[in-house]
RNA sequence: GGGGGAAUACUCAAGCGGCCAACGAGGCCAGACUGUAAAUCUGGCGGCCACGCCUUCGCAGGUUCGAAUCCUGCUUCCCCCA
């Protein structure tokens, strides 16, 4: 980013503020005059951001703006949460190839409870204003709809590379979902937004609300794009894929989720998801790998829990995965009286959960992946008989259990 | 309104009427190796009272000794023409 050397330094830090991780800024100058504006007047500047009711699991990809705009509301700004509750009724064709499934309004009520209460862990709810369009949206007219509908044409819908994308595909592509950038990009004309933040991949949403403010003979937006971070594997970070870590994970979750991160993306992850000093990261990053992951573990997990917390999660993932003991808190299960004598150990394992089904638990132990305290147990007929004090079975790295006589 | 296509397991995608629990790829699981990963190598991925049995290829019927493969109807989607 080129320096601006003419500008106030408090301008500077604010603009700081927006540079930090984003992708896109536009217009880096228009906003510099706008915070400047703002500064000397004394008032916050207006940033909205759209959660999406749809997914309310929120993982450390989501955590990202939310980073930015706990930096911006320490500075000062208001932050305009908007609660996509008339848009989720249109489904976001954003990522997606397909149609997205329609939410009911008390869908999206639910999703936006938990929505707020992961986001409370890193941004200041009290602080924040949270706007459902629905607000604006319900009043509307089916009059007040068709002129919404002529301010963009199809051609212009069209600009949108996945809109193209699936054109070329013969994908379909519902009216509704031309909808969507015109509800979004209104809804910044509604609350009066100043700036308004987004995933890259919200880059043509975000405009049309520059447009229609605009036409509306507003200030138009500025808009900023982050970056949409990579889950552990380097696919795009997402709970279907598995390679997610989530807000509310306990601090052992998180400690060992982050430690499995690809190597290559730890930078990211610094920069993105910590406050670490750029100078520090670099050395970090300079270092052994395993140390840098480790303080990134520590850096993330800390922060949406505690110091202690992630220092004993830290604890844990050396002693369970570096050094291979057994965790601590091995779940335990008494022989269950119909059980019989003896059981099958497919069927133990499937019993206790360790895997989906006898199938699979057989296929574990002819793989050589069943442990009976230690030993491994290779033959799939084989049956564990009651035992008379605590056996240790293992199935894989992960999956214990303690098995107690009656 | 007319015409032409498509529906297969988590995803993508093969599949001559028998040799199909169904090629392949991704993904996932397990083992080895490691710095926790990644990469690499190996094996696996419907279920069960398990050398056998049962249920799968959009849905419902039918033809056949035998169907994911043929026929009929239905449902959903796509494309083209109007």
């Amino acid at each position: 980013m080129p320096e601006t050397p003419t500008l106030h330094p408090e301008t500077q830090t604010h603009l700081a503020a927006f540079q930090r991780g984003a992708v896109d800024l536009i217009d880096e100058v228009e906003l510099s005059t706008l915070i400047s504006a703002a500064l000397h007047a004394g008032r916050p500047l207006r940033v909205k951001f759209g959660m999406d009711p749809s997914s309310p699991d929120l993982h450390l990809g989501h955590a990202i703006p939310l980073m930015t705009l706990r930096d911006l509301q320490a500075l000062g700004h208001c932050i305009v949460l908007i609660v996509g509750d008339a848009t989720a009724m249109v489904g976001d064709p954003s990522g997606r190839n397909k149609l997205r499934p329609v939410l009911t309004r008390e869908q999206v009520e639910a999703n936006l409870v938990t929505y707020t209460d992961q986001a409370a862990r890193v941004l200041d709810m009290s602080k924040t204003e949270v706007r459902r369009n629905s607000e604006w949206f319900d009043g509307m007219g089916f009059e007040d709809l068709l002129q919404l509908t002529t301010r963009m044409t199809v051609s212009q819908m069209l600009e949108r590379d996945l809109f193209r994308r699936r054109m070329e595909q013969s994908e379909p592509i519902g009216i509704n979902e031309f909808l969507y950038p015109l509800m979004q990009g209104w809804d910044s004309v509604e609350v009066d937004c100043d700036v308004e933040l987004g995933g890259t991949d919200q880059l043509f949403n975000l405009l049309v609300g520059r447009r229609l403010q605009e036409q509306k003979g507003q200030r138009a937006q500025c808009v900023r794009t982050h970056t949409l971070i990579d889950g552990l594997d380097g696919r795009k970070m997402s709970k279907s894929y598995g390679n997610a870590v989530g807000l509310m994970d306990s601090a052992r979750d998180m400690t060992f989720g982050v430690m499995r991160l690809d190597d290559t993306l730890m930078g990211i992850w610094f920069a993105h998801l910590t406050r670490v000093p750029a100078e520090e990261v670099a050395r970090l990053l300079a270092g052994h790998p395993r140390e840098a992951k480790a303080r990134l573990a520590f850096e993330v997990t800390a922060f949406f829990h505690s110091a202690e917390d992630a220092e004993a999660a830290a604890g844990a993932f050396d002693r369970e995965v570096r050094d291979k003991a057994l965790p601590e808190d091995l779940p335990e299960h008494s022989w269950a009286g119909d059980w019989g004598q003896s059981l099958a150990l497919p069927n133990l394992i499937a019993k206790l959960g360790l895997a989906p089904s006898t199938s699979e638990a057989r296929r574990l132990i002819k793989q050589g992946a069943v442990r009976l305290d230690g030993e491994v147990a290779s033959d799939p007929t084989s049956s564990l008989a009651e035992p008379d004090s605590a056996v240790l079975l293992q199935v894989g790295k992960k999956r214990f259990a303690r098995i107690l006589p009656r």
